[in-house]
DNA sequence: GACCTGCTGCGGCGTG
């Protein structure tokens, strides 16, 4: 146990210790626990019943763990499973198996339980044991698990006949995705294969809506769920927001300056970075960014800053294109308390990766939404008594006239503001999850079929979506199975059954089959024979060009486009890469208390001077352009609208509009139609939302690409069309927006 | 102006 701290209030009160078995007892007697946490109390008698499902929602670090296992290892301990595993715990990250098996193997040790992982860097030979001599807890990943049902589906009623417990870590990173409806499937088909309802355990960071949580991990049957929610979040939040204006590049002067051969940093971006050089040197702290680019961009800065002032670097940069050995060096230096580490990180350490304790978190650029925020604060200040230190930085472009709607309106500073608000009223974006999720029902439909060697379509049907989680009715389902017969995946032997077909043998025999989501086309980045990390196959750089990668400044050697590897040698040289890849998307909720800011006079104590005046400009904007008043404004462009709401409202006002032939697309919080009157944008809008009644599936046709998931090539146009709309679009909340325009909205029409 | 995650089993060969 890395820090076994205790309760003193509740010593010798726990009527929850007394029912845990002899042998866990002593063991929590021997790591000197002198009491349980209050979410350990709580879950110890629930989880010890074996029938009820059980979310478990607390901040990283307080114990939710434990409170799952030590019950579990009590249960199994007592009435050991007739057969197989007695308790599998899926994770979403391989490093957290690790973290978790370090943890839990003193206990299953001292109460001779077997424990052991399985995910893609343990060795077969641990595999081949655990197939052949299934018992006691295994740690896995959805992926692997996966795999585990194609390749020995006619052992997994052996391997799971016993079962009585699945933990899910990290519950709230699956909700909403397709990697998390695929989860909700293998819950399922472990119970169909268990033969037997198995006690289904999520831990989970704190979330706004746990109700929704609950029906995400029992679709069906969220109101049975019990939950277990920590009380003991009340630490102190220290937070700025520091605002900065934009200013031209500056030529850096130090010996490391390279002016003439990179793209050079503005002056705000300067200023940020001497800013988070002389807050953070000397500790370890996170530092997160909106983007990979931004995250290479300041770790260089910061290096370079070291550089100047003749001191050790401690800026490293943290995201998913750089090697896995470079992002466990930096994970390895942030827990070794003699070496100061500050982090450039994006979402990577977001999730629970041990890190040790930092000092401080910032965040560079307004941040999308409250959970994640909420989630990236919650990495520090874990000692008991500690404060969460927050920096917020937010830079705006100087106004210029013709400047753009949203630099007059200080868009970001205001999107910080309030998601800030939000956090301090304990708000977080519900997550959602109401799609048909059709690639994914692909994959499972091909992973059942493997599993079984083949199937009646009926059958497929009742384990997927008619006793499973997919949303699907019989007519869909019997729609993409045809097309997926016509696409040569699957075909129908003599006796009915549904098998695969030589396409469908080869999609399912590769080892990429067992992910749900799909990864873009990449160079391989390698130095000295070193794979430092990867390039997305549109960056396509020029040999002898430059390039900033990993904290470091290369110089591209040559691009082997056959093997896709780009050689480099260090240089002095750099230029930030673009990455691609799509962000998160911004909740109505957000976009709500944004105009309620833009509205208010209230001058938050938060802001430093600079980000005081960004909220005075801002609201200034907001006045001088009518906005407290109307939602529709006429400038160039053209016609804009201000539904303030959130992202997939906007997506589908645009789509929407240009069905009925105006077309107009989404700035900020603006819906724009070029070349437009107030009048001729109201008029469209009525038409589509008002008058006539929408059709999700002709505005989401209007979509330019809808293959955006990995299997969307096996399906056809009409249902790729209906995926999209229920998860890309929100018709409802559209024309919520539009009605509630004066002017616009039936009641005046 | 935009995140992240994951990944098999087997047959054949050589060595201690």
């Amino acid at each position: 146990m890395s820090s076994p701290t205790s309760r003193s209030e509740s010593e010798g009160a726990s009527t929850s210790y007394a029912l845990l078995c002899d042998g866990v007892r002593r063991w929590v007697h021997r790591n000197e626990w002198t009491a349980l946490r209050d979410i350990q109390e709580e879950a110890v008698p629930l989880v010890l019943g074996g029938d009820r499902d059980l979310i478990v929602a607390a901040p990283t670090a307080a114990g939710k763990t434990e409170a799952a296992f030590l019950p579990i290892c009590s249960s199994l301990v007592e009435d050991p499973p007739t057969q197989g595993l007695g308790a599998l715990y899926i994770s979403p990250l391989k490093a957290l198996i690790n973290d978790q098996q370090r943890r839990l193997e003193p206990l299953c040790e001292a109460i001779g339980i077997p424990i052991d992982s399985w995910h893609g860097d343990i060795p077969d030979r641990r595999k081949r044991r655990v197939r052949e001599h299934p018992d006691g807890v295994l740690l896995i990943t959805p992926e692997s698990t996966e795999a585990l049902f194609v390749n020995h589906g006619s052992a997994m009623s052996g391997l799971l006949g016993g079962l009585r417990f699945v933990v899910i870590d990290e519950l709230h990173a699956f909700i909403g995705s397709e990697r998390g409806r695929q989860l909700q499937s293998l819950l399922h088909r472990i119970e169909l294969a268990a033969r037997r309802r198995v006690a289904r355990i999520g831990l989970s960071a704190t979330l706004g809506d746990m109700q929704v949580a609950a029906d995400f991990l029992r679709p069906g049957g969220g109101g049975d769920v019990a939950i277990v929610e920590s009380s003991r979040d009340g630490r102190t939040l220290k937070v700025q927001l520091r605002g900065y204006l934009a200013t031209p590049p500056k030529v850096d002067d130090g010996p490391m300056a390279t002016a003439s051969l990179e793209d050079l940093a503005t002056g705000d971006q300067l200023e940020i970075a001497n800013h988070v050089y002389e807050q953070t040197r000397g500790r370890d702290n996170l530092v997160f960014a909106n983007s990979r680019r931004q995250v290479e961009q300041f770790a260089d800065l910061l290096r370079r800053r070291c550089d100047r002032e003749r001191v050790p670097n401690e800026f490293w940069p943290h995201h998913g294109n750089l090697s896995k050995s470079l992002r466990e060096d930096v994970e390895r230096m942030l827990r070794e308390p003699t070496k100061p580490t500050t982090a450039v990180c994006t979402s990577t350490l977001e999730l629970g990766i041990d890190v040790g304790s930092v000092s401080s978190v910032s965040q560079i650029g307004a941040p999308f939404s409250v959970a994640a925020m909420r989630q990236r604060l919650g990495r520090c200040g874990r000692r008991p008594g500690d404060a969460s230190a927050l920096r917020l930085y937010v830079s705006e472009q100087s106004l210029e006239p013709g400047a753009r709607l949203q630099d007059d309106l200080r868009e970001e500073a205001v999107q910080a503001i309030a998601v800030l608000e939000l956090l301090i009223d304990r708000w977080y974006e519900p997550p959602v999850d109401g799609a048909l999720h059709l690639s994914t029902l692909v994959q499972q439909i091909l992973s059942t079929i493997a599993q079984h060697g083949g199937a009646k379509a009926g059958e497929i049907w009742r384990a997927l979506c008619g006793s499973g989680p997919f949303e699907c009715d019989q007519p869909t389902f019997s729609e993409l199975l045809r097309g997926l017969a016509g696409h040569d995946v699957i075909q129908q032997a003599g006796d009915g059954d549904v098998i695969l077909a030589p396409k469908g043998e080869r999609i399912v025999g590769h080892y990429s089959f067992y992910a749900a989501f799909a990864t873009p086309e990449e160079y391989r980045l390698v130095a000295d024979g070193e794979e430092i990390g990867s390039l997305p196959i549109s960056f396509s750089p020029a040999e002898e060009s430059h390039l900033i990668f990993g904290g470091r400044r290369w110089t591209v050697l040559g691009v082997d486009h056959e093997r896709r590897v780009i050689s480099v040698r260090p240089s002095k040289a750099g230029r930030v890469p673009g990455f691609q890849g799509g962000g998160g998307e911004i909740h109505d909720g957000v976009r709500a208390r944004m105009q309620e800011v833009y509205e208010g006079e209230e001058v938050p104590v938060y802001l430093n001077p600079t980000a005081r005046r960004l909220l005075e400009e801002g609201r200034r904007a907001f006045r001088e352009l009518g906005l407290d008043r109307r939602q529709m404004v006429e400038r160039s462009p053209g016609a804009m609208f201000f539904p303030w709401a959130g992202d997939r409202v906007m997506r589908t006002l645009t789509l929407g509009l240009s069905l009925s032939g105006c077309k107009a697309h989404s700035e900020g919080v603006a819906v724009v139609a070029p070349g437009k009157s107030i009048v001729e944008l109201a008029e469209a809008l009525r038409e589509t939302f008002v008058d006539g009644e929408p059709d999700a599936y002709a505005i989401a046709s209007q979509a330019g690409a809808l293959q955006t998931e990995k299997h969307h090539r096996l399906i056809d146009e009409a249902l790729l069309a209906r995926d999209f709309a229920t998860s890309h679009l929100d018709v409802v909340g559209a024309i919520r927006s539009v009605t509630a325009v004066p002017g616009v909205g039936a009641d005046d029409a």
